[in-house]
DNA sequence: CTGAAAGCGCTTACAG
DNA sequence: CTGAAAGCGCTTACAG
């Protein structure tokens, strides 16, 4: 049982390859009568157009390369989810590749894609990232671009991202509202926007209500990691006595912090706070559950391969494409850990 | 810049298209100079043949359908980064799909790769899924069928599995010998093969070790959610509290187990020893940590892309197809919970 | 309103 | 050893 095609369609119904063609896809000259005739049969048998041979006419490959930096990472298997949901609805499939963080594999994965013929690509950033080159060549190539979630400020593409910075400082007020005066921060790497958006948010929310920065408050987790977390948390508790909360740059050091002082038995959240950054599923599951901030990864992924399809549309009747740079909301998660 | 074709490189050496084709094929029949020539050309230029195109003629998509259960779980997102990376390694793509536990989708994601031509079709099945007839098409349809982690027996196809029953009994074993005699067990749903499994070690366990069966010591986890495993845990404190463990199909209603226990501030494990089963990265972050049973996702996903492979190329050279199981070995993860 | 024909970029049987 | 030509399954400009 073979895919079905056109020819076989059109000697069925005896008519030629064009005006079956030409029916299933709606061409104003063909009769109403011989447009319902091909339709059903064509329904009737599941008929497929063959999208490669499609492809070599039309240049649509029917398909979107997607880029992120880690595959099995919560927030990122959320956010595939939601590109593979939103792609199903225009028939696009979706080929994912892994950067590992890493910026070499970021270039060749983006050029696997190219060589692939994709229609566009959703891409999030390596950590590691510090020329984007490749992506440029993308927009030269007039090829969409949709950055999500970790984006470079340096390429001209449309954008899905939360505001880091806000939901940041919204966190950390938080901890000061609940009487926290020596806050420490666990930052993320010092390139990517978002790890900086998110120290930026920390040090405004510090300013804003008076509180003194001190830089040896602020410990970098270059791999973003539980056991990064669960180190600087004893570092804090030998060093630093006076720190009353830790305000994570994502889920992981988080947990990893609340690991250490459960192993200390260092009463959470009275004698510390701890406050993450993502809303993985992890943190409603450990004890005491994680106070955090909901990213919406799904409907960012959603969100990301709408604008893909609409610059498509417009490239394609030759409008010239307006990138956008859309916001999402977060939602500030109480729960134990700061209560 | 559009990706180059062969017939640029023909124009540009001074050769036919066919000349140029079958010296980057390496077909004896060009000179060793000519096919020298070419093959520099291409090198610098990074020529990769329009695999679309190239589709046409030979049929072979270079594109692989992976349909998984649930797309943000993290032992599948495990499996899909093995698959991945396996694949790369034979210039394979990978299409990710995602049947949400329904059978209905399960068909439907067969037949959406099956229309897009994927030369082979990695799967793990739907816990709903009780007929395998859109799988057994895929058999006579010559499409090469690779089963992972769950899989029917009613289908002839080759599998990569972890042998569930063992890995279940010395789980239960593991608890026996850290003298507990009272052990309930939290199954998944009734239909998957390796919730049966897992179910039919537990039994076996007991049996070996002279201890009762108790029916009313068996939880079944439809969601195999952190939720059932905290109501199952509820009830047993206020009906069963001669229970004295607790094996759970999975990481998540063991870890639901456990805050459960901690909420009622029971200690873990003198009072209840909980034993999960995945070794997911939540295991070793909550507190205490979860003893439980790890499973090679990657290596898993790694393999299931090699027999798709082999199987490919005995296809192709008219060698009957000899269908594999392949069982991975499991570890047992002795951590806090059950020491 | 219908259809013959060209062409997308490859591969390969065939001719020279 | 090299190359002209057919053909994979579509789409679409063109002819009738």
């Amino acid at each position: 049982m073979k895919n079905l095609r056109l020819t076989d369609i059109a000697s069925e119904l005896n008519l030629s390859v064009t005006t079956v063609s030409k029916a299933l896809k709606n061409y104003p000259d063909v009769s109403n009568k011989t447009k319902k005739r091909v339709k059903e049969y064509a329904q009737k048998m599941n008929f497929k157009p063959n999208s490669f041979a499609a492809y070599l006419r039309t240049q649509e490959s029917k398909i979107i390369g997607v880029v992120i930096p880690r595959l099995n990472h919560f927030f990122f298997s959320d956010i595939i989810k939601g590109i593979i949901k939103a792609a199903e609805k225009e028939s696009y499939m979706v080929i994912v590749l892994s950067s590992e963080e890493s910026y070499e594999l970021e270039c060749k994965q983006v050029n696997r894609l190219i060589q692939h013929n994709v229609d566009g690509i959703l891409l999030s950033i390596a950590d590691s990232t510090h020329d984007v080159s490749h992506l440029s060549q993308l927009i030269e190539q007039k090829i969409p671009l949709v950055m999500f979630d970790k984006y470079s400020k340096l390429t001209t593409c449309s954008t899905v991202v939360i505001n880091d910075q806000d939901a940041a400082f919204r966190a950390v007020e938080h901890l000061i509202k609940k009487g926290r005066r020596n806050i420490a921060h666990f930052r993320g790497p010092l390139l990517p926007q978002n790890s900086i958006d998110r120290f930026l948010g920390f040090r405004r929310a510090l300013d804003e209500y008076g509180l003194k920065y001190r830089k040896e408050w602020v410990f970098t987790c270059d791999e973003i990691s539980s056991e990064e977390g669960y180190r600087y948390t004893e570092e804090i508790l030998k060093s630093h006595p006076e720190i009353d909360a830790i305000f994570a740059v994502a889920d992981m050091p988080a947990v990893g912090a609340i690991k250490c002082l459960n192993t200390h038995n260092i009463p959470i959240p009275e004698r510390i706070a701890v406050m993450g950054f993502s809303n993985w599923k992890i943190s409603e599951l450990i004890t005491p559950s994680l106070s955090t901030i909901d990213q919406p990864g799904s409907l960012m992924g959603q969100k990301a391969f709408e604008i893909f399809y609409e610059e498509l549309q417009n490239k394609k009747k030759n409008i010239p494409i307006k990138h956008q740079q859309i916001t999402l909301n977060t939602d500030l998660i109480e729960r134990e850990s700061t209560n």
